[in-house]
DNA sequence: AACGAGGTCAACCGCGCTTAC
DNA sequence: GGTAAGCGCGGTTGACCTCGT
């Protein structure tokens, strides 16, 4: 079996990173890209272990990043591609330019599942049709999300309804493809 | 001003998929 | 085809912050 990183690496440092560590990682990618981030922390002179690296590159320190609240057009797309794919938050910030799976992430379970709770209380009608795309190209079975209590459920809405023709359209393309 | 509760968010952990050998 | 290593993802944790009392 595979060792974890800490393991192999029993020196890490480990916990928030310092400005110091910052510059580094930054200074070493823009000089040679994003390149094996397992060989990166010892090329870059960094205590760490190449996924937290890349961690730390990915939701904070990449510059195209988006920082702020999310406006209303953004969370509206969260809630529909949440109604569509679940917990799939990489599939889901790779439509919305700028975010981060861990920030979107984070940004549902301490918002929009609160606020989609709320809406079901005001709308109890729970509708059942859901609209999938075909299970493949997926990491998880679509199958499972029976389990999961889909947002569709929460907000009382159904998926062909709130999925405008050319999301739904761009979506089975990209999952297809 | 002090304290506790609840919220936020960066970071860690472990699993599964992919790739190289 | 089997195995090991690398990578990416989703779930979870914990430190810090904010707000109400």
């Amino acid at each position: 079996m595979r060792k974890p990183c800490r393991e192999k690496m029993t020196e890490m440092t480990k916990g928030a990173w310092s400005i110091e560590e910052d510059k580094k990682l930054i200074d070493y990618i823009q000089k040679h890209g994003e390149g094996c981030w397992n060989s990166l922390p010892k090329a870059a002179g960094l205590r760490r272990c190449g996924k937290s690296c890349r961690l730390r590159w990915i939701n904070y320190l990449r510059p195209d990043l988006k920082r702020g609240s999310f406006g209303e057009d953004e969370e509206d797309l969260i809630i529909r591609l949440h109604t569509l794919l679940g917990n799939r938050w990489s599939l889901i910030a790779g439509r919305l330019p700028g975010r981060t799976d861990n920030e979107i992430k984070n940004y549902w379970n301490s918002h929009l599942k609160k606020k989609l709770l709320n809406m079901s209380t005001l709308h109890p009608n729970k509708p059942r049709e859901i609209n999938r795309p075909p299970n493949n190209k997926l990491g998880k079975d679509f199958n499972d999300m029976d389990d999961e209590v889909s947002s569709a459920d929460y907000a009382g809405i159904g998926v062909s309804s709130c999925l405008g023709p050319e999301l739904n359209l761009d979506l089975t393309l990209s999952i297809i493809s």
